[in-house]
DNA sequence: ATGATGAGTGAGCAT
DNA sequence: ATGCTCACTCATCAT
């Protein structure tokens, strides 16, 4: 989606060497530097350059990467235009296969190949800029969420003490309503009464609450 | 820390192009490959072609990146071997800089440094491994706190509704204890009495709960 | 020198 | 072809 939304300013070249470079070559930057003054040497140089050039060259990757390297400022290398078919590089990842192949279908088969990967690798650009923005937003997603959490948490918190303190005046009143019993015949009946019932259906967790209501009722 | 933790089963091969290249040749394809028929373009190709190679292998950075290429099943690229001091990949990363210098005492210095940015990139390879492991493991920790956190929200919320039956559990035995108490003289003051101090000191919230308790002292 | 991180790259998988 | 993700590389910053 959003190709080019964050042009670096650091921008890297990469080459592919062919994998059949791996062992062929291993010529140490001295053999090519220091040694060209014998002519036999020279052409054993030049053979193995050659051997070397042609390889990578025949490759169809060729160019690339000279060609997607940044501009002298880069910050507007969307704008960057291929001659061949006069597209912004902008306009390359957004035009559509089918107009893009009207567009190549004079050029050579190679150069066409390298477009088309030029446009891969720009997309991929891409793609990994995506995917990169949208992991920040998601942990950004998540830190607020545990944020809110966090919040809520606190209020429920709240809410329980508030009704602790409600249990403990509730408590209290039924305190002086059994004290004032106290007063009238038939009252120890009555506050057995009340306890057995309390006792019956409320299962008490709050062991200091429980031992607080039960004091009143004995 | 963890060099090495995950060798890869796809590694890939980059090679750095100097940025000065960037301009200065453009010789498409077809120049190296097709036209090696007469001795004058021959000529001429060569020169380009040095021009190119010798200034790509001057660059220090020369060959790090086959030395840096896969083996052949790559499993185990840490035992690989820099045979100019005989150290594998695994070692090169482990030993200190002072025994290192030691091993590179008599190479040239290309080749110190050529070595010396193998380490590096060896090194790099692993503080990006490092670093994706970390952020894996974060976000798990930060998946596996977000369930512990919904876990004890709902064991709050349990909590809650314990505590508001009690609450009621508490207004029931009070309602009885009120008319129980309407047997006896002097109810109807006492009744507001007990109103009056749980209106002082139990600011309600829940609002039902608060009509069925006015309701019992009224 | 070392460690961490951002951005670009190709490989490879899935659609 | 396209989109995504992985592992790698390098540049760059900080220590």
């Amino acid at each position: 989606m959003s190709n080019f939304t964050k042009p670096s300013p650091n921008v890297t070249i990469h080459r592919i060497i062919p994998s059949n470079h791996k062992e062929s070559s291993n010529p140490s930057e001295e053999d090519c530097v220091s040694d060209t003054s014998s002519a036999t040497s020279y052409n054993l140089l030049v053979e193995r350059c050659l051997e070397i050039l042609v390889d990578t060259f025949n490759k169809t990757i060729g160019l690339d990467d000279l060609e997607l390297s940044s501009d002298e400022d880069s910050s507007n290398l969307r704008k960057k235009i291929i001659p061949d078919i006069n597209l912004t590089y902008e306009r390359l990842i957004s035009i559509n296969m089918r107009e893009l192949n009207i567009l190549l279908k004079d050029l050579s088969k190679k150069r066409r190949m390298e477009i088309k990967n030029i446009r891969r690798t720009l997309k991929n650009r891409g793609y990994v800029a995506d995917s990169r923005t949208r992991r920040l937003i998601e942990n950004d997603e998540i830190e607020k969420e545990i944020q809110l959490m966090n919040k809520k948490k606190e209020q429920v918190s709240e809410e329980i003490n508030a009704n602790k303190f409600r249990l403990n005046v509730i408590i209290e009143s039924c305190e002086k309503i059994l004290h004032s019993i106290d007063k009238y015949d038939k009252a120890e009946e009555l506050k057995a009464e009340v306890k057995a019932t309390v006792m019956k259906e409320c299962p008490f967790t709050d062991k200091e609450m429980e031992k607080t209501f039960l004091n009143l009722a004995t």
